[in-house]
RNA sequence: GGAGGGGUACCCAAGCGGUCAACGGGGGCAGACUGUAAAUCUGUUGGCUCAGCCUUCGUAGGUUCGAAUCCUACCCCCUCCA
């Protein structure tokens, strides 16, 4: 058994917020098996590695001896959480809540315990929830504090639609810790005010509150928006491992360092010695290889991570056609094809008029040639590595039909 | 229920009878420079059988030689009053 004080400290690095924290120690000494709650909402398939700053949390919890709850939202996903959204979210069907959730379920034991995990859907009990029910349970919120919310309030102010529906959201998660009886419940920071919710109705209903720990919220690719599927600005933790690679190196200097905060688990002395090495002088790059490294190989392993690098540098560093390239055949008549319908139909271009474009911009080559006569006709057996821009390759091949 | 404001391309936002495939900004993409980074500069950003043509400005009609711009109806959003 650790002690107290390294538990506490255990569970407190790299939290944003921990309310309160005194009610944290007193739980984490008193010996009990503590529920530890945290909610997903199932509307993406795929966990990507900004979910598992998170999870790494729940991790730590584990290796405490705690149980962890991970709840699948799939009642509340009915309503889309309205968290951090200056819209009005699409509902999702039963059909694609079930789906999701069990993708959900499938990746999270590449992190958790399985036998200190329980998965739980909060359909269990919002389904036997009645009207009269569900109308007390809001009659214990009003307005005015939902409205203290920071979207609510801006939505609200902007002119933009917020839906009754909406503001269930909140007090449907708050009775889930009732139901759960969590001792603790952990979210993005953009969960605080749910969160703190769970603590009010568990104290209506007679329950010590739940502490509330709100993690920081990952940065996607681009450095300035939450990482999330629906922008497409994510790295998911099924990605092949080249893949994974290339996208971390793919992210900003400035970024770099978030990644590091929140993903590695070298400690932040570790760190903070590479900052100044980059200050010294050293490539930012080469920091930022040990960080794709140990990324690539948390969700693959090491051997992979290093054929990655390598692959990596291979092509970018060595300005090389990448091994791998995805073939595509095409099928053509007598007549062959224009050179912009090939390139559309292999994917590589939107549409002819997109591939007009790159050609007037020298984004294309063929077999490493520059190519623009994009109106050029091309019969079957014309076989070909097709670039267009830096990343897209296709290794075309006209067959008859 | 009443009064008013508004719906334009991925987003924001001009336009208010012709020169509008639609100013400007953001974002995206491409090129140069690099470390596939950032910053910067340049170009580009509806589709097609691409020096031409076709379809876009909430929806459906109408007026006109000609409409995103005018008229009519409808749908949706917002604000204030009740």
């Amino acid at each position: 058994m650790v002690s107290t004080k390294k538990a506490t400290e255990l569970i407190l690095r790299g939290t944003d917020e921990v309310l309160i924290e005194d009610e944290l120690k007193d739980k984490l000494t008193s010996g009990k098996k503590l529920n530890i709650k945290a909610g997903f909402d199932p509307t993406a398939p795929d966990l990507h590695i900004g979910h598992t700053v998170l999870i790494n949390k729940l991790r730590q919890f584990q290796e405490l001896g705690h149980q962890v709850v991970f709840l699948i939202g799939d009642f509340t996903a009915m309503i889309g959480d309205p968290s951090g959204k200056s819209a009005t979210r699409p509902r999702l069907s039963v059909e694609e809540v079930s789906e999701n959730a069990k993708s959900y379920e499938q990746q999270i034991f590449k992190i958790l315990d399985p036998d200190l995990t329980k998965v739980e859907f909060n359909s269990r009990w919002m389904k036997k929830m009645n009207a009269a029910e569900l109308i007390g349970l809001a009659s214990n919120h009003t307005v005015a504090r939902m409205l203290e919310r920071d979207d609510f309030d801006k939505r609200y102010k902007s002119n933009q639609s917020i839906s009754i529906h909406e503001f269930l959201y909140p007090i449907i998660q708050g009775y889930d810790s009732v139901a759960l009886d969590a001792d603790v419940e952990l979210g993005g920071t953009d969960q605080k005010f749910n969160l703190l919710v769970g603590r009010q109705f568990q104290t209506l209903h007679g329950q010590s509150p739940q502490v509330v720990i709100t993690m920081p919220i990952l940065e996607g690719l681009d450095g300035t928006q939450k990482m999330s599927k629906s922008l497409g600005n994510y790295i998911g933790i099924d990605e092949p491992a080249t893949e994974m690679f290339g996208k971390i190196m793919s992210i900003s200097d400035v970024l770099m360092w978030r990644y590091y905060e929140l993903l590695s688990f070298k400690d932040l002395e570790e760190i903070s010695s590479y900052k100044k090495d980059v200050e010294k002088g050293v490539n930012p790059r080469d920091i930022k290889f040990k960080l794709a490294e140990e990324i690539v190989g948390r969700f693959h392993d090491a051997k992979l991570a290093k054929i990655a690098k390598d692959d990596f540098v291979e092509r970018f560093s060595k300005n090389a056609i990448p091994e791998n390239i995805e073939q595509v055949e095409i099928k053509v008549d007598k007549d062959g094809v224009v050179f912009a319908n090939l390139i559309k139909e292999a994917g590589l271009v939107t549409s002819t008029s997109d591939a007009h474009r790159m050609a007037q911009q020298a984004a294309i080559k063929v077999d490493g040639e520059r190519f623009e006569d994009t109106k050029k006709i091309l019969k079957k057996g014309f076989s070909a590595v097709i670039q267009v821009g830096k990343r897209k390759f296709a290794r075309v091949k006209l067959v008859s039909k």
